[in-house]
RNA sequence: GACCUGGUAGCUCAGUUGGUAGAGCACCUCCCUUUUAAGGAGGUGGUCCUGGGUUCGAGCCCCAGCCCGGUCACCA
């Protein structure tokens, strides 16, 4: 983008990145590249040696990392090396490194023109220090690739105590790629996130599931209740629709003959940011052909019962105060039942003018539009979900609510449908799927007179998936998990940011320009009329207030095109 | 969207009824061959988020705005 170029051109640099650029410049004028072009071997990684510190002792490796730190000592050198694996020591020496008689590398290259951050590769032998740490003895360096911004200086003292922590959220989320450098902990989120996410596939695919990708420019958003967001396809001219849910095309799929299908989706929800809701999150959605909810509650348990001992290696976990143990079996309660335990009211078969009054009773607002569905949401939501820190599958909720779901086997009110709680949270939404092409159209059509009503959550009619249906759909049952939520459980972080490489953020404010303003203009014009010119004269033919004026000399100045002069007779300020 | 915190050096942070902008680390110069939050001596470095205002004088007070975070509201 035009601006973006703009502002790198008009950059102004710190004065640590000038003496980089410089140290830059005279490691090419010794003809050291800077960027060599050339592979770089390594022999190992430092998680292989520090592992196997006795079968490496004394043999000689080739690595390549990030210096993260630096204590020189005369003729001899300490440095971190970090590298994707780990980090360890190495200890740089001037005979070692050099035969010269200047011993350029060593006193040059290695203590004046390398700096922190930058990424280098060392031929040595691995030893123990008298200390007893394990290092690497240099006997060559190579410059692999110049840093030129100083990263943030994070220590960590012998307690493992970190000090000067590069702790800024909005730095770290909108410069993710140093909060990755200097913070190991946030690099170990994200490896659990793609454990989690391999845990998940390996277990589908062990089952012969197939994953599958369905798209996300929809021009109908269904399968879910939410703002979508919409955009435009010029050569069709027409507006699409950035996915909410991908279900209704993995059940076609189902309508297809494939008998489980899975997809690790992106989805977009144009409503408001939070600690728990990004924009985009990713939901993992599976629908398997002949099952039922029961069936489906089984295989959660099982699932997250395995995903917790791939990433945690445990089934017990820490989740903020909590506790919580994801040890199958889950405990099951249907929807009405913890209603009516948590505020001892049994709603079963109220109307929606009996459920107000109940809201009313406990303190829940309601306003007109909330039909039957939505005011047990309502009050489930406020007062019951919180309770359930152990993973809990709320069960049977009503029709209304659940307009993809079949009707439940015994209780035509309600349909067969869990959700699983965690942390007082949701984590999963599962269904036996509705098949019925006749009843699905019925319950698209309420969902129609909801929106009517004032409802803008109501979800869009899909005539192309009720006509799938049509063709027939075998029994099936489906789940969705909250990806991003799983991961913030089984890492215990309480901020979806925290488990998202790039979350949603503003755009940054522009770079300050080198352009003068229209104020520095004019103050400029009227020093050139007269030069010099004492300093309180021109502020008074000005005509500025104090602080522009301040402001605007303080400009000039330092664009270097005026200076201030200290006389006997009074200060002048003149042009250079 | 509402309310509350915060925004000062590359990083982490101080900053006194409003009176010339500070510390630690980093950086620069010098000393130092198994150190480790290495150490010792000296030094450089600032759009105090932005724009107005009040004042002789604003990092600090007032007004408007921007950005992060938190709480609530909204929301699968």
């Amino acid at each position: 983008m035009q601006s973006i170029n703009l502002n790198y051109n008009s950059m102004q640099l710190t004065p640590l990145e000038i003496i980089r650029r410089e140290s830059l410049q005279k490691l090419r004028e010794l003809g050291i590249n800077p960027y060599p072009p050339e592979e770089f071997k390594t022999t190992t990684s430092i998680k292989q040696i520090i592992s196997n510190f006795e079968e490496f002792e004394g043999k000689e490796v080739i690595l390549a990392g990030r210096m993260m730190s630096r204590r020189i000592m005369g003729k001899a050198s300490f440095a971190e090396l970090k590298d994707a694996s780990g980090r360890m020591q190495i200890y740089i020496n001037r005979d070692e490194i050099c035969s010269d008689e200047e011993a350029v590398m060593y006193n040059t290259v290695f203590k004046k023109l390398l700096d922190m951050g930058d990424i280098i590769g060392i031929r040595g032998t691995v030893f123990k220090t008298n200390v007893g740490e394990e290092s690497v003895k240099v006997k060559e360096l190579t410059v692999l690739s110049k840093s030129l911004r100083p990263l943030p200086v994070v220590k960590t003292d012998a307690d493992g105590k970190i000090h000067d922590a590069f702790s800024d959220a909005e730095l770290r989320y909108r410069q993710r790629y140093v909060d990755l450098i200097v913070n190991d902990t946030v690099k170990e989120t994200f490896i659990k996130r793609t454990k989690i996410t391999t845990s998940i596939r390996e277990f589908f695919n062990e089952r012969g599931y197939l994953e599958v990708e369905t798209p996300i420019l929809q021009p109908i958003p269904g399968g879910a209740a939410a703002r979508p967001f919409k955009t435009h396809h010029n050569a069709l001219d027409m507006p699409l629709y950035l996915r909410i849910a991908n279900e209704l095309y993995l059940k076609r799929l189902i309508v297809g003959g494939f008998d489980a299908v899975y997809e690790f989706a992106k989805d977009f929800r144009n409503e408001g940011m939070d600690r728990t809701h990004n924009p985009e999150f990713t939901v993992m959605e599976l629908y398997v052909a002949y099952k039922d909810y029961n069936w489906m509650m089984n295989m959660t348990e099982e699932l997250l019962e395995k995903v917790a001992l791939d990433s945690n290696g445990t089934t017990e976990m820490k989740i903020g105060k909590n506790d919580v143990s994801f040890k199958a079996p889950y405990p099951r309660v249907p929807i009405l039942e913890a209603i009516r335990i948590h505020t001892g009211f049994d709603v079963a078969g109220m109307n929606d003018i009996q459920l107000k009054e109940v809201c009313k009773k406990v303190g829940v607002e309601v306003d007109e539009t909330m039909g039957v569905g939505k005011l047990i949401d309502e009050l489930f939501g406020s007062k019951c979900e919180h309770h359930y820190i152990q993973p809990t599958f709320i069960i049977d909720y009503p029709k209304e609510m659940s307009p993809l779901t079949k009707k439940h086997r015994t209780n035509p009110d309600l349909t067969e449908r869990f959700e699983l709680m965690v942390n007082g949270k949701e984590l999963a939404n599962a269904y036996s799927e509705l098949n019925d092409p006749i009843e699905q159209r019925e319950r698209f059509e309420d969902q129609l007179k909801l929106s009517e009503k004032g409802d803008d959550e109501a979800m869009f009619i899909d005539q192309d998936f009720i006509r799938a249906l049509e063709y027939g759909m075998p029994p099936t049952s489906g789940i969705g998990i909250g990806i991003d939520r799983l991961v913030m459980f089984m890492t215990n972080n309480s901020s979806i940011q925290e488990v998202l490489f790039f979350p949603q953020m503003k755009p940054e404010k522009k770079a300050p320009s080198v352009e003068l303003n229209d104020d520095e203009k004019v103050l400029l014009e009227l020093l050139k009329a007269t030069t010099p010119i004492l300093l309180n004269n021109l502020k008074i033919k000005s005509g500025f207030s104090n602080k522009k004026w301040d402001k605007t000399l303080k400009g000039i100045t330092k664009h270097n095109l005026a200076k201030v002069n200290a006389t006997d007779a009074g200060l002048f300020v003149e042009v250079v």
